[in-house]
DNA sequence: ATAGGGTTAG
């Protein structure tokens, strides 16, 4: 009985060890509190929290404690049904007269605090407990991180290595999710490197994700390749860096790396691997994973991937089929489907889905509005669009920002309503941006309006001056009105600011190869039979009206076409061999890097038309599906 | 007792 008794009152300070003696000279009094004891700890780990705390109740009239590990037990419990009030009833019984708390049953009290978002009371504990360990600090560090409250979390940092604590690989990988900004992300790396925690895989793969964060591939990189430790959350780590930095091949020959070191993909893998082919328009490979995932249990977030891969590689009918497979869609799924939609030229359709999408019950969000007024924007909806943007803080809570002025501004600019568009500019409250005055020179090149494409283009090179595009386009547009010096000047920038255009550039598609087009570069095999059956099909089109256009007044030109008629543009090469390459009823895809000149755009309907052929160019911008003598723009782009 | 990865944007 003694040693019982005196196992389960182990954490008793010296000061109440004193009364000891007493309490065994009684008999009945010991043997009570030894079954008060045990019925409490047995509640604990029965996760039966409400005897646990009438247990705890008595053992408080007898000023009875538990050990540390039971009390523990009993905040799991709390945890587990969610009982803060009791929680901090066990915390009061804890603190009650003079008993003093370990370190261990502190922190513990300070993690359910955390657990139950009552950072308040994390802290206050925190502030008063007299012994900080590593663990106590790395508490406080991953709960204000987990909070978004980065400043406050690197606060502590500073303060535990001031106050002498030395940090450890959980310290390191939580407080790595509050970096606020590179230096003192270098700084953190160099902290990690001196103590040699740079081999953990937790360490490993929040430094990998940072550095993505702020678009450090290199280094991200570096990170990966130096050190042999890898699990799988390291692998997708550094295949999710590069997929979302637009980096779709790198992306995929890390993911073909990962399967030869014998690592399964989970779906957080293929997520990112179908993002990278998203971002490549790879559709055949996109099948191929998706082959590859109907062994698996595929949850929303792949579901969404893989939705957003079929819309990106301008398959509608496989999107709107995985569309209808998604049990529990959510506002991702819905919003993959009307930008999809909407970036396809279907519209009208992108709108009724975002309909259907208000009576299901899910409630949209920034991104949403963004699709729904992109989709106005396209389909020439002005009154529309003008009334969902002006209704959006009201009927969804969602204020304006720069995206959606973004939509505005293109909606009236396409819709030939520059002098608006401009005013809107002029008031919007989030700053313009490149991006913003890039939308309004759009209009202006639809609409021809030169003064105006001069003034936001000088604006867009404020904001971005290494748009190589932007330069050509405002040269161009000087020329034409013959300031000879002022488009020299502009050409001087460009070249004073090392910005060089890249040459255009298509992808094809043709049985699991990749047919690269470049301006320029003749190194194709079968170059010269394309070309010569390109310059059959121009002279037949000419015959049905086709007249090559030479107007690159308000076009940014690829190259000095003008001096080469036989200089021909990469999309229409690629359209050629897709021709001569893919089976009749097989539709033809391409991406291409840079925005598709008037001229091919003019060229791919007609011989889509001509040859009874579906051609989708996906450009810089958007889609192109070419059928019937019309694109899916609606020529607008 | 404390830690890491994947989806929608003009």
């Amino acid at each position: 009985m003694k040693s019982i008794l005196f196992r389960n009152l182990k954490s008793i300070p010296p000061t109440v060890a004193v009364a000891l003696p007493s309490l065994l000279m009684h008999h009945h009094h010991s043997l009570q509190s030894n079954t008060l004891l045990n019925e409490f700890t047995s509640s604990c780990y029965r996760r039966d929290l409400p005897a646990a705390m009438r247990a705890l109740t008595s053992m408080q009239n007898h000023r009875i404690w538990a050990d540390s590990v039971t009390y523990s037990e009993l905040i799991k419990c709390c945890l587990a049904c969610g009982a803060i009030q009791e929680a901090k009833l066990v915390h009061k019984h804890i603190f009650s007269d003079g008993y003093q708390p370990k370190t261990f049953l502190i922190n513990t009290l300070m993690n359910m605090y955390v657990k139950f978002n009552l950072l308040n009371e994390a802290r206050e504990l925190f502030d008063q407990m007299p012994d900080r360990n590593v663990v106590s600090w790395t508490t406080m560090i991953a709960a204000f991180s987990n909070a978004r409250l980065d400043h406050e979390a690197m606060e502590f940092l500073t303060l535990m290595l001031r106050n002498g604590v030395h940090p450890n690989m959980f310290t390191y990988s939580s407080v790595l999710q509050a970096c606020n900004g590179l230096p003192s992300l270098r700084q953190i790396h160099c902290g990690i490197t001196k103590t040699g925690l740079d081999s953990d895989v937790f360490v490993r793969s929040a430094l990998i994700d940072n550095y993505s964060k702020w678009g450090e591939l290199p280094n991200a990189l570096t990170v990966f390749n130096e050190m042999e430790t890898s699990d799988l959350i390291v692998w997708n780590s550094v295949i999710g860096a590069f997929a979302q930095n637009t980096d779709g091949d790198e992306a995929l020959n890390l993911f073909k790396r990962m399967k030869r070191c014998g690592f399964m993909a989970d779906q957080a893998t293929l997520t990112s691997v179908l993002r990278a082919c998203t971002g490549l328009a790879l559709l055949e490979l996109g099948r191929q994973i998706h082959v590859h995932l109907l062994k698996y249990n595929r949850d929303l977030i792949l579901s969404n991937a893989l939705l957003d891969m079929y819309c990106k590689c301008g398959s509608l009918e496989d999107a709107r089929f995985e569309f209808s497979r998604i049990v529990d869609k959510d506002v991702i799924s819905w919003s993959t489907m009307i930008i999809g939609l909407a970036q396809n030229g279907f519209s009208h359709e992108a709108l009724e889905m975002f309909q259907k999408m208000e009576s299901s019950g899910t409630k949209p969000n920034y991104i949403t509005v963004v699709g729904v007024l992109f989709a106005c924007s396209h389909a020439g909806l002005v009154d529309k669009g003008r009334s969902y943007f002006e209704s959006m803080e009201k009927n969804f809570g969602i204020k304006p920002g720069r995206e959606h002025y973004g939509c505005m501004v293109d909606l009236l600019g396409r819709a030939g309503k520059l002098d608006e568009a401009i005013e809107l500019i002029k008031r919007m409250e989030p700053e313009p941006d490149a991006v913003t005055w890039r939308t309004l020179l759009g209009a202006c090149r639809i609409h021809r309006n030169m003064d105006l494409a001069a003034y936001a283009a000088k604006r867009v090179l404020d904001l971005d001056p290494d748009d190589a595009g932007t330069y050509i386009l405002l040269s161009n547009i000087y020329a034409n009105s013959h300031r000879w010096e002022d488009a020299a000047q502009v050409r001087k920038t460009m070249r004073g600011n090392n910005v060089r255009k890249e040459p255009g550039c298509s992808w094809i598609e043709v049985n699991k190869q990749i047919h690269a087009f470049i301006l320029r570069d003749n190194s194709h095999p079968e170059i010269d039979k394309i070309v010569r059956q390109l310059n059959k099909y121009v002279e037949r089109l000419k015959e049905v009206g086709y007249v090559p256009d030479s107007n690159f007044v308000l076009q940014d030109v690829e190259g000095e076409q003008m001096e080469d008629p036989l200089l021909y543009h990469s999309e229409k090469l690629a359209i050629v061999y897709g021709l001569m390459a893919l089976t009749k009823g097989k539709n033809i895809r391409i991406r291409k890097n840079l925005r598709i000149c008037g001229d091919c755009h003019l060229f791919a309907k007609l011989l889509a038309k001509m040859e009874n052929r579906h051609v989708v160019i996906r450009d810089q911008i958007r889609y192109h599906h070419f059928e019937g003598g019309v694109c899916s723009c609606g020529d607008y782009w």
